[in-house]
DNA sequence: ATAGGGTTAG
C-alpha cells in the first residue's frame, strides 16, 4: 500500500512508465505508443514529461514531433519546452526557436520562460536578441523578478556588456547569492579580475554568505592575478566552514595553486579530491608542464589513462606542451602520433602548434619545417608560422626565420608581434639595415608592440608595475633601492645582457629600460614589502628578456629569496642563483 | 519548475 501524502497524488501507471524509460529513445517511444494505445494521449501532464525526457535524450526532432500533435499548446507547454531545450547546449538555439513560436502563438511567456530563454542567448552569446528579450521582459512586467535579474546580469557578463550586466544589477533590490555570483563571475570572464575581488568584498560587507560558486569565480580572479594570500585565505575558508570538495571547485584551487606557482600544494588538493574527471586531471597535467615539471605531466598523464578516463584534445594541449618545454621530444612524438591512432581524435591547430614548438626549441628546425610542409601544406594557421619563426628566433637561423616570417606577415599583417620577431632576429644576424626597414614598416602601420607590466600581491592587495613605471607612490625608495641590489649583483659577476630585445628600443631608452623592466621594478617592491622567507611571486604579461632571467638569478641568491615568476608561458623559480627551467625556455 | 561555477599552445 501507498502511503498517502496529503499534497501529492501518486503517478498514474503511464507516468510512472515514463519515469522508469527515462532519457532513453527506445523506451520512451515504447511508452509513448503505450499511451496512445491506451487512450491517454490528450493527457497534457503525460506529453510535457514525454517531451522533457525526449529533449534530455537528445532527440530535437522526436521532441517537436511530440510538439505539434498538441493542439493549442497553452505557456506551461511552451515553458517546458523552453526550459529543456536550454538545458543543453546543442539546444540553446530551438530554445529560442520555441520561445518565438509561443509569441507567435500569442501565449503568454511567465518568469519561468524568461530565466530559460535568457539562459539560452547567454549560452549562444546572442546579446542581440538577448536584449529583445529583455525588452519583453519589461514589457510582460517581469523588470523586477529576482530570478530573471539574475539571469539578465549573467547574460550581459557572459556576452562581454559588463555595463548593462552592472545596469541591472544595481537595480536588483534583494540580491541573491545567484545574482551576486553572476556579476562577480562576469567581471572574472572578461578579465577584470580585481573588480572580480572587490564586488566579492562588498559582498561580504554586505553579510551575505558566500557558497562554493562564489568561490570558483573568487580562486579564478586569484589564478589571474597569482594572488597567493588571498587564494589560501579561500582555501581555509572552504575547509573551516565545510563547504564540499566538489570536482569544480576542487580544480578551481588547484589552478589557483599552479597559476601561483606552488604545484606541490596544488597536488594535495588533486590527491583529495574525491571525484576528478578529466578536467580536473587536465589542469594539474597542465600545472607539472607550465612549472617545469615535464616527466610529472607525462607520468600524470598515463595515470590517468590506468584509471579509465579519457583524455580530451585540451589534455593534450597540456601534455604536449609540458613536453616542448622539458625538451622530451620522442615521449612527445608519440602522444603526438596517439592522438589520431589511440584516441581517435583530430589534432588541430593547437597541436600542431604544440608539435612545432616542441621540435622548434629542441632545435630541429628542418623537422619542424618539414611537418609543416608535409602535414598542413595549404595555409598553414598563423599560430603554427608563429611557432616556427620563435623556433628559428632561439636557434638563430636567419634564413628560415626570413622566409617564413614573409609568409606570416602576408598572412597577418596588423600584427605587431611579428614584425618585433623579425626585427629581433635580424638584429642578431647584425642586419641593422633590414632591422631599420622592419621598424619603418611598424611605425608606417601604426603599430606599436605590446605594453609589458607585471604585477605582484603584497597583504592580499595587487600592485602593478610597467616598464619605467614613476606612478607609485613610493616609486624613489623602490628605484633606489633596486639601483643598489644591481650594484650588487655587478659585484657578484651580473653582466647586463644586451640581447635581441634591446634593439627595438630608441638609444636613449635602453640603458634606462634594461634597469627597470617591470618585472625588475616588481620584485624590488616586493623584496621591500614583505618579510625574510617568503617568497617572491610575480606575474608578467609577456616573455621575459633574458637580460631580466639572469639578474633575477643573482637577485635570488644576492637576497636569499625564492623568487617565482609566472611570464605569459610558463614558470621560473628562481631560487639560490639558478632558475628551475634551466635556461631551457 | 525558475538564476550562478573548473582545464588550453603561441
Amino acid at each position: 500500500m501507498e502511503t498517502k501524502q496529503p499534497h501529492k497524488l501518486p503517478h498514474s501507471p503511464a507516468y510512472n512508465f515514463l519515469l522508469q524509460a527515462g532519457p532513453r529513445l527506445y523506451l520512451l517511444h515504447q511508452v509513448h505508443a503505450h499511451i496512445v494505445v491506451s487512450g491517454y494521449g490528450r493527457s497534457r501532464s503525460l506529453l510535457t514529461k514525454l517531451l522533457n525526457l525526449a529533449c534530455a535524450a537528445g532527440s530535437i526532432s522526436y521532441t517537436r514531433q511530440i510538439f505539434l500533435a498538441v493542439p493549442n499548446p497553452d505557456s506551461f507547454l511552451f515553458t517546458s519546452l523552453i526550459k529543456s531545450t536550454s538545458k543543453s547546449h546543442n539546444f540553446s538555439i530551438y530554445s529560442l526557436y520555441f520561445y518565438s513560436r509561443m509569441l507567435l502563438c500569442n501565449v503568454s511567456p511567465s518568469n519561468y520562460t524568461f530565466t530559460s530563454v535568457i539562459k539560452s542567448c547567454a549560452d549562444l552569446s546572442a546579446l542581440k536578441h538577448g536584449r529583445v528579450v529583455h525588452g519583453h521582459v519589461l514589457v510582460h512586467g517581469f523588470g523586477l523578478d529576482v530570478y530573471v535579474q539574475a539571469a539578465l546580469v549573467a547574460l550581459y557578463g557572459k556576452c562581454g556588456d559588463l555595463i548593462n550586466a552592472r545596469k541591472v544589477f544595481d537595480k536588483i533590490r534583494e540580491r541573491s547569492i545567484v545574482a551576486w555570483n553572476s556579476m562577480i563571475s562576469g567581471y572574472e570572464q572578461n578579465g577584470f579580475a580585481k573588480e572580480a575581488i572587490g564586488l566579492f568584498d562588498r559582498m561580504k560587507e554586505t553579510g551575505v554568505e558566500p557558497d562554493s560558486a562564489t568561490f570558483v569565480s573568487v580562486l579564478s580572479a586569484c589564478a589571474h592575478l597569482g594572488a597567493f594570500n588571498l587564494g589560501c585565505w579561500v582555501h581555509k575558508y572552504i575547509v573551516g566552514n565545510g563547504l564540499d570538495l566538489n570536482v569544480v571547485l576542487g580544480t578551481s584551487l588547484i589552478n589557483m595553486y599552479i597559476r601561483c606557482g606552488n604545484v606541490s600544494k596544488a597536488r594535495e588538493v588533486f590527491d583529495s579530491m574525491k571525484e576528478r574527471n578529466v578536467v580536473a586531471w587536465t589542469a594539474m597535467i597542465s600545472g607539472y608542464g607550465t612549472n617545469g615539471y615535464g616527466s610529472q605531466a607525462v607520468e600524470l598523464f598515463h595515470e590517468m589513462r590506468r584509471n579509465g578516463l579519457f583524455p580530451n584534445s585540451i589534455t593534450f594541449v597540456a601534455v604536449l606542451s609540458a613536453c616542448a618545454h622539458a625538451g622530451l621530444v620522442n615521449e612527445g612524438r608519440r602522444l603526438f602520433v596517439s592522438i589520431r591512432e589511440e584516441y581517435h581524435l583530430v589534432p588541430g591547430v593547437e597541436h600542431h602548434v604544440c608539435l612545432v614548438d616542441m621540435l622548434g626549441r629542441a632545435g630541429l628546425l628542418d623537422e619542424a619545417y618539414n611537418f609543416i610542409k608535409e602535414e598542413i601544406p595549404e595555409n598553414p594557421a598563423p599560430a603554427i608560422l608563429t611557432a616556427m619563426l620563435g623556433a628559428c628566433k632561439m636557434h638563430k637561423n636567419f634564413d628560415l626565420g626570413a622566409q617564413v616570417a614573409e609568409h606570416l606577415l602576408a598572412a597577418e599583417p596588423e600584427n605587431p608581434a611579428h614584425y618585433v620577431i623579425l626585427s629581433n632576429i635580424y638584429a642578431l644576424a647584425g642586419r641593422m639595415d633590414q632591422v631599420e626597414k622592419v621598424r619603418n614598416n611598424m611605425i608606417r602601420k601604426c603599430l606599436k608592440k605590446q605594453v609589458g607590466y607585471s604585477t605582484i600581491e603584497v597583504d592580499q592587495k595587487t600592485y602593478l608595475f610597467s616598464m619605467g613605471d614613476k606612478s607609485h607612490s613610493e616609486t624613489n625608495a623602490i628605484y633606489h633601492f633596486l639601483d643598489e641590489l644591481m650594484w650588487k649583483c655587478r659585484e657578484a659577476g651580473y653582466v647586463p645582457v644586451s640581447d635581441s630585445v634591446m634593439h627595438e628600443l630608441e638609444e636613449e631608452e635602453r640603458e634606462h629600460a634594461l634597469r627597470y623592466h617591470s618585472e625588475k621594478l616588481a620584485i624590488a617592491f616586493g623584496l621591500l614589502k614583505t618579510s625574510h622567507g617568503t617568497p617572491i611571486r610575480i606575474v608578467k604579461n609577456l616573455r621575459m628578456c633574458e637580460d631580466c632571467h639572469s639578474a633575477i638569478k643573482f637577485i635570488s641568491a644576492i637576497s636569499s629569496r625564492e623568487i617565482i615568476v609566472r611570464d605569459k608561458l610558463r614558470f621560473h623559480h628562481f631560487k639560490f642563483g639558478s632558475c628551475s627551467c634551466l635556461d631551457y625556455w
